[in-house]
RNA sequence: UGGGGCGUAGCUCAACCGGCAGAGCGCCUGGCUGUUAACCAGGAGGUUGGUGGUUCGAACCCACCCGCCCCAGCCA
């Protein structure tokens, strides 16, 4: 095999009218006794091959037979620019050898069940909405990064084995760590939140484990969550750096994504619309909406899904809720000195999917923070490392967690995150 | 964990009131020089999720169990 001649399909445009190989995987073939077709997928794009039996050498045309379907290829002729093929161009097909054969390849071109194709998840990442929803987490992920770059934010790789216990406990992965019983990352936020003295504007972004017990089509066991923190940010500068990146992520993929976007068939006239400032509404006033939607919620409860949805079909683009009722969420929210029955915190709702980012300003007054810790019953000792972030100089800090596959399900419009991640974990769920 | 739905060929699904278990796709054989989920002809392929029960007779009715999906709770 010369590897001089071997083209890329995205390139094929820049040989038409020359001679190439073709290195791939055989989608589908069709065969019309002295005519053939093939689809060959090659990692970067798609391209036909055409074969016609007087042109090819005997051994070739007998190869025909055993292309099937997801077989890996060598193809060479000449490129021709075709617009009935798919990709765009198409090659006469002067010679071909198969590399690997694909015996009895479980997924058709059709309809399939959700848990036959999870159990073939290996295998279900080479169909055509898989890559394209797998493209767009990478154009997500790169956009993320070069956001908070951008911004001279400082990576911060926090630990993925804890002994310490992120929020609450009971929805905890345990571990044996050499005979000391260990936890899955629930968070890597009260690390990242160390990191502000040394570097003042620092992000994490990794896989994080709840062993919580849901079934539905917004949550994973094990999923990705970028959870920026920001020094001397108040809960308003907060929210505002979370619609600059979400403004950000949008137009991001709008402008690189444009294609996988179409084969999604994800209709982008809302994320269009979309344009800082969000509207901004508190929990008080967002209770008092709701009911006079109808809704059932009384001031001090969370908001549920249902009232979630019916909160964001009331604007057109994403809508900030902030200060919560403070038992209803984390302890080391800072209390709101305008009413201390607040927190000051916020949750980025948008239309179908919910809840994409939680974030909230700490609280960094050490007394106040010891005292919610032993209202929520939680360990003490385990916590004398971040309290000590209060003890050597504390500071006004904010930061938020924003949830990668939920925030991809919403860009492409897939309803579930299973697929928005190359191997979900689900709760029953471990494999492939 | 609660509510609802489902489980039949490799896959997606039919099967009327309880009466001979079927189709499409895929696969195999043959045909065809421009197909786009090609088409035409033929063929193979079944312990109807499991156990027990009712009945002359169960894919279908009943009980229990297993598995999956959707919604809710929890959250990102």
């Amino acid at each position: 095999m010369n590897q001089a001649e071997i083209t890329e399909v995205r390139s094929l445009g820049d040989h038409v009218g020359k001679s190439v190989t073709i290195l791939g995987w055989v989608e589908s073939t069709r065969s019309h006794g002295k005519v053939g077709f093939v689809i060959v997928r090659d990692g970067t794009g798609l391209v036909q091959g055409v074969l016609l039996k007087a042109e090819l050498p005997e051994d070739d045309w007998g190869l025909l037979e055993s292309l099937t379907q997801e077989c890996s290829v060598a193809l060479t002729g000449e490129v021709r620019a075709e617009p009935r093929a798919p990709g765009g161009h198409e090659i006469g097909v002067t010679g071909l050898e198969l590399l690997g054969a694909s015996e009895d390849y479980p997924i058709q071109p059709k309809e399939h069940g959700v848990e036959f194709l999870l159990d073939h998840r290996h295998l279900w990442l080479r169909s055509s909405l898989q890559r394209a929803g797998l493209r767009v987490r990478h154009e997500v992920q790169q956009a993320i990064a070069d956001f908070f770059y951008d911004r001279d934010f400082v990576r911060i790789d926090t630990p993925i084995l804890t002994g310490s216990i992120g929020e609450s406990a009971g929805t905890l992965f345990e571990a044996d760590y050499f005979g000391e019983p260990a936890y899955l990352a629930q968070t890597g936020q009260l690390y990242v939140e160390t990191a502000c003295p040394a570097f003042r504007k620092v992000y994490c972004f990794g896989p994080t484990f709840r062993a919580e017990k849901s079934k539905t089509r917004r949550h994973l066991t094990e999923f990705w969550m970028l959870e920026p923190e920001v020094a001397f940010a108040d809960s308003d500068d907060n929210m505002r750096l979370q619609e600059d990146l979400v403004c950000y992520l949008v137009e991001r993929v709008l402008e690189r994504s444009a294609k996988e976007l179409e084969v999604l068939e994800r209709d982008t006239a809302d994320l269009e619309a979309i344009a800082a400032p969000f509207a901004r509404i508190s929990y008080t006033d967002a209770v008092t909406l709701l009911q006079e939607k109808g809704s059932e919620i009384e001031w001090g409860r969370d908001l549920g899904a249902p009232d979630e949805m019916l909160l964001t079909e009331q604007f057109d683009r994403p809508v900030f809720v902030h200060d919560y009722p403070k038992a209803v969420k984390a302890f080391y929210m800072k209390e709101n000195p305008d009413d201390p029955r607040t927190v000051r915190c916020n949750d980025l709702l948008v239309r179908e999917y919910g809840e994409l980012i939680g974030g909230s300003q700490r609280e960094d007054d050490l007394d106040r923070l010891l005292v919610r810790i032993r209202e929520e019953k939680l360990p003490e000792d385990v916590y004398s490392w971040y309290l000590d972030l209060r003890r050597y100089g504390t500071f006004v800090h904010s930061g938020f967690g924003l949830g990668l596959e939920r925030t991809v399900a919403w860009l492409t419009g897939r309803p579930h995150v299973r697929e928005m991640i190359p191997y979900p974990r689900l709760m029953n769920r471990l494999a492939p």
